[in-house]
DNA sequence: TAGGCCATCTGGTCCT
DNA sequence: AGGACCAGATGGCCTA
């Protein structure tokens, strides 16, 4: 719970029932063990190539190479040992120390898939507002995908707040009508949310936006 | 100790 | 044939 009281918002947190409580009851100060990654901190979304591997990459077989994961090793969870009846008598026809060959190169890609969806997770959390701090226990993966859709709800019904509000201001400044005080939360004049100064690519930046997004832009406003 | 979360292995299925 | 994706199973770690 500590770690999502620097949410702005009540809203969006309203994850499933049985995610959130215990979701974020985890945010216990756990020791350090598990820090961010990094891997995305600087953002840019989907611009991943496996940079960080985190504890994954400590406690898997990447390090040591593939040919060691799971079979001799003993790797945690690793039922192979009990299920390899099983890969014996499969249906490829090939010799058993083919067959582990390629049971072992499958591992190692379905773990590599893991990883990339973990580093993706990653980003995710670095994107969406709570506590980023290496003393708390980062979110749980369903936790994450949860808060972000509720962020992502959240965002979506301000930008159409705000649309509404550019739309009554626009009628306003036609009719010179003092805009309502349940409207104007920020006081008499209107309030860009690019700010007063021109916008560094205004035109480009603006009409990135669909609908009213130029008329967000005061830099576009004032234009004759 | 129970429950939650996670990493890993595994076999099946679908796609290229 | 090989790779990607998925879901089930298993065991380890951590917290309440």
């Amino acid at each position: 719970m500590a770690e999502l009281k620097s949410l702005g918002s009540e809203a969006y947190l309203a994850l499933a029932p049985g995610y959130g409580p215990s979701a974020f009851a985890y945010g216990a100060v756990r020791g350090g063990a598990e820090g961010p990654r990094g891997a995305f901190a600087g953002g840019g979304g989907a611009d991943f190539h496996g940079g960080a591997m985190g504890k994954s990459a400590e406690s898997s077989g990447e390090q040591s190479g593939d040919e060691e994961d799971g079979f001799e090793a003993g790797v945690k969870g690793g039922p192979g040992f009990e299920r390899e009846g099983k890969l014996k008598g499969g249906a490829l026809g090939k010799k058993p120390k083919e067959q582990r060959s390629l049971r072992l190169s499958i591992n190692a890609r379905e773990r590599r898939r893991m990883h990339d969806l973990n580093d993706a997770l990653d980003g995710l959390r670095s994107v969406i507002p709570y506590a980023h701090s290496p003393s708390v226990r980062k979110l749980s993966k369903i936790a994450t995908l949860l808060l972000a859709k509720n962020y992502i709800l959240m965002q979506a019904q301000a930008l159409e707040e705000m649309r509404r509000l550019v739309a009554y201001l626009n009628q306003g400044q036609a009719l010179s009508a003092p805009l309502p005080a349940t409207l104007n939360p920020f006081g008499q004049s209107p309030v860009y949310p690019f700010g007063g100064a021109a916008v560094p690519g205004c035109p480009e930046k603006c009409t990135a936006f669909t609908g009213a997004a130029s008329a967000l832009c005061k830099h576009c406003n004032d234009k004759p």
